[in-house]
DNA sequence: TATTTGAGTTAAATAGTGTTAAGCCCGGAT
DNA sequence: ATCCGGGCTTAACACTATTTAACTCAAATA
């Protein structure tokens, strides 16, 4: 059995695109609830649980922006995507000062529509992934990423912003080779000669807090990076 | 003097339509850089720190999606938007697995464009708002945010409007980094050197009263913001 | 081999932060 | 109107993190 993709509130007055839509969508293995005015929708927001919300702005009883204002009031992270008439641009205004997550125009290809849900699901996920905190197992160090803090038994050390995002780099590619242009732009946001000097001093660092486990090693690969060696013995 | 909104890369090979986005762009208060090629974008972008890109997929030397992916490798959170031909739906689609922000089909009108850049940025800076939460949870602490009550066990703490507002900002985003910047503006308003130090000093009394859990830490991301960690154990 | 470019290391300089206390502003009490 | 106290800002001083400089050595280039 497939896994369900995402949870669609779909509301759409027009029923032969409503009901296009909704079987396009569970065609691709989303499971969708098609409401065909802004009350029935709101009534079944607040009983089932979805992941994102198609609304068509114009739409009898409720329309799609009233609805959408209900909706970030009690779940202000929940995706929004607006179906509107083409060549509205007072609705797209408003539309975006609601906090919309995107809007498509009228008429448009399922695959547009498929894609923007993707990027929207995609935008919300990553916003929730980035700190989970890693910890990277180095000879006989452990590096905690959380707290920053670099421990070897008892020892605990504390790194500073910069030791720590470098190492962590170089955990994450152990024995693989981290070029100099990636960790600069990664860590220091620019690569110039004197963010590069500065690299160079963080790894003196890196070498002397590593120094205590000799299979560990931060080779130099002459003009193009660094890399980070374990060995096990 | 007024602020600058966004550092824009903004990568568009017919120079008529990149000089009038630069000009028009800048008239909002953006800080605009407009190269005519990929390569010169990608150089610059890795001297200079921008908030947002704005490519051209079409583009001598370098296009606008080889462009994207070595952004994305050294800033994968760096928000990207194109500017694609009309029907171009193989654009489109290799656009969004690449993670585009967003994307504009030629041509537009500069109020869409400036709709998207808004809607982009925001996104990215909303997750890390706090909404209207009640209570947070931190260690052995609650915190009520109606009446900005610091709670463990018996005692409760009545917190200033600016504590209550770090710490909560602090709370919603745990384990995160909260830019200097950003708390700056949501809570002072602006972020020059005087709110800083009032910043750290708040920091100060934060910590003082978080002292009675040492799970807890407010830690300084130096020359970035804080990070409030909050280990289980 | 001579020359250039990249990297290792240490130390000095700069920029950012921690903390305490004094100063200032404003609304409520006298 | 004046005083008072809480809340926020500004000042001051100690300290830490990061950058820049300087000098040395190693690797690549020709």
């Amino acid at each position: 059995m497939k896994d369900i993709n995402n949870r669609i509130l779909l509301a759409e007055d027009d029923p032969n695109l409503g009901t296009v839509l909704k079987d396009s969508l569970e065609l691709e293995d989303n499971y969708v609830e098609l409401f065909a005015d802004g009350e029935q929708a709101w009534k079944s927001f607040n009983k089932d649980d979805f992941d994102i919300c198609i609304l068509d702005v114009m739409m009898p009883l409720k329309d799609g922006f009233t609805l959408a204002k209900e909706i970030k009031k009690v779940a202000p992270k929940m995706p929004i995507i607006f179906l509107t008439a083409k060549s509205m641009k007072e609705d797209k205004l408003e539309g975006f000062k609601l906090g919309a997550d995107d809007y498509i125009t009228k008429p448009f290809s399922f695959e547009e529509l498929q894609l923007r849900i993707e990027a929207v699901m995609r935008r919300v996920n990553s916003s929730i992934l980035p700190s989970q905190q890693a910890e990277y197992a180095i000879g006989k160090y452990i590096y905690v990423d959380n707290d920053r803090a670099l421990k070897t038994g008892e020892n605990s050390t504390k790194l500073t912003t910069k030791e720590a995002e470098l190492l962590k780099l170089l955990a994450h590619n152990v024995n693989k080779i981290v070029d100099r242009d990636i960790a600069l732009k990664s860590i220091w946001g620019n690569d110039n000669y004197f963010t590069g000097r500065s690299m160079d001093v963080y790894i003196t660092k890196l070498r002397k807090y590593l120094k205590a486990d000799d299979r560990i090693e931060i080779v130099n690969i002459h003009g193009q990076g660094f890399k980070l060696i374990v060995k096990n013995g």
